[in-house]
DNA sequence: GATGAATGAGGCTTCATTCAT
DNA sequence: CATGAATGAAGCCTCATTCAT
């Protein structure tokens, strides 16, 4: 019997076609019925929707919070894509503008995203994403800040947490072109406010 | 002595002394454990730190969430007033300014304020205060515009889904002033930002 | 200051004029309150009936369980009456006619000596009055039995649980004339029933 | 291999084996403890004495109230089997004997059933069930009545009174024998009783 | 003595997680 | 490996009883 070749990363075993499957009712499940009802949806109600039962959700994630960041880190990945396009970009306002304008829209269709967005600090999300993120964001914020595009006391958590207040005003109602409008507006250099 | 004459409404009955210095212990504890470890806090920790036992956090509350909506109205209260400040002011920007830089101090102490008004939409909360809040907020964005101080396609909803998102922000670990401040900045007649 | 002289048993002191209209009202509104909703009744409840505060109940009765003796051993008292007056009648069955037929009238009257009798035991219950009541009892059915007017092997403890089964049958919705028939043709000697 | 063909209803799906060896246990247990400690017993001792979490417990029954119907619904059943057997004998006088013995006998070992037949009214019972049962009550006074082997005044609602008083007077420490005896000697038609 | 506020053990129920089938 | 039944800690709430006013 011969020991199965590893191609990809360590950490990336390939599922079985059936399991895959499973992981992705089961992450699309956990999404709506986040969407709906919120954290406090019981894992029940997640297998139920994705059509599994708790056994297999539990197979998948080990636990409620490793569901939750798995939420999360899907859709870092896709802001760590932005992040890259605008970091390759030339201006780097335009690289924010892009970014944010960007979010904003995608927020605007994805309730999970605002969820995700919206949900207080990166607790038991996956770290290595994160990390990725906070990287790309510390760049364009460094470029950002060498041509005074923004102000200067600035920081990637402030943007971080400038990101949870995009998603809860969209949530709350608001137009995002316009949140996202005052968001970058509200990022420039401070020129006498008052 | 002349029998007191009631100003009041007449179904509120003055509690017994004791009664009333358990309430607010009640009330005082429930804020802080509320601002500390959010809605999640048990009941029995409350009591504990109101030095009280269950039954009387019950007869005073009938509920966990009457207790919270209770704190909500008074939160909702201390903005009203908060607005009612700024309305009285001659200039509205500088009450705007204030009541920002007031919410924000205050989310910045207070979880559960952030709690409140960081979670979308108002459901549970007494309708009347919800109503004189909004008002107020319409007439001092009335104003505003008025004086040409901020963007004319701001509306109440959009206000309320910023402080959504200022909640989310100071949650997220954001400094308050410098939110606030980015908040009052984006909020400012637009001028070719991009 | 003179002592009090005591006339009455030792056990029985006059208790003040306001103590004693309290002490009525509580025994009314518990009756009343049993009678409505069984004995799940809260205490409050039947103060608040009484127009009393919880304290005041407990100063006449020290338990709800002591509260639910004395409206016991009232019905009790009736009965030891009754029966008294039976055994003073030359005929036994006479008077047993007469006793089960005025309880019977009496059951269908009141719902509280419905309760009380149809309760289980005697549980709870004052045992001097329970003394009373079976001695009087024993000393009927010995009449009875020696002028061979019932049942051989009937015993007080019968006697005492077909009380309970007439306050069921009645409270169950039956004529309680007819039941009071059925009970007492019962009783007769057994004479192949089958 | 052919398709199993469903020949009972579509709704009832066979139990796992476990899940229904755990529901046969907690059935008992419930049945136990009730009749050993009545209503009152805590659904932990119930569960303890299944030997079966509380949770569990729960799976199968989402209700204290739940268990305690179910549980009173069996015993009418049981009741409804009786006076099947009863209404296919030949003689109904024997029929009604062998139904009150039979009841008697189980209200003597089983509390429950006491509780559940000596309480008043039908609260809360499957009202599918009281109709058959009373239904066939019916049906067997009619050829009592018939048969001139019981009182012609005699009705359904005297009866289900008359179970309510049996179940007291065993309740209440009767001998089960004897008093089914005199219930059913006072059924008898009325011959001059006094 | 009267009042009703305070107490807290104890009951019912939920739900994240484990484990037998 | 999937399934869903089982688990039990933990939460919310009730109510008989005590005690300060």
């Amino acid at each position: 019997m011969t020991a199965p070749v590893r191609t990809g990363p360590p950490t990336v075993r390939p599922l079985r076609a059936d399991a895959q499957r499973n992981h992705d009712r089961i992450v699309s499940a956990a999404r709506e019925a986040f969407r709906e009802s919120g954290v406090e949806v019981q894992m029940e109600a997640i297998a139920r929707r994705a059509d599994v039962g708790v056994g297999t959700l539990y197979r998948h994630f080990p636990t409620k919070d490793a569901l939750i960041a798995e939420l999360g880190r899907q859709k870092m990945d896709d802001r760590i894509a932005e992040l890259d396009t605008a970091l390759a970009a030339a201006d780097p306002w335009q690289g924010l503008v892009t970014v944010l304008t960007n979010a904003g829209r995608a927020m605007a269709r994805d309730a999970g995203l605002r969820e995700v967005f919206g949900s207080v600090g990166t607790a038991g999300w996956c770290p290595g994403e994160v990390a990725d993120c906070r990287a790309r964001q510390a760049e364009l914020l460094r470029r950002l800040k060498a041509a005074d595009e923004v102000r200067a006391d600035l920081t990637v958590n402030d943007v971080q947490a400038m990101m949870c207040g995009l998603a809860a005003a969209i949530e709350g109602g608001g137009k995002w072109r316009l949140h996202v409008d005052m968001m970058l507006a509200g990022m420039r250099p401070a020129t006498a406010v008052q």
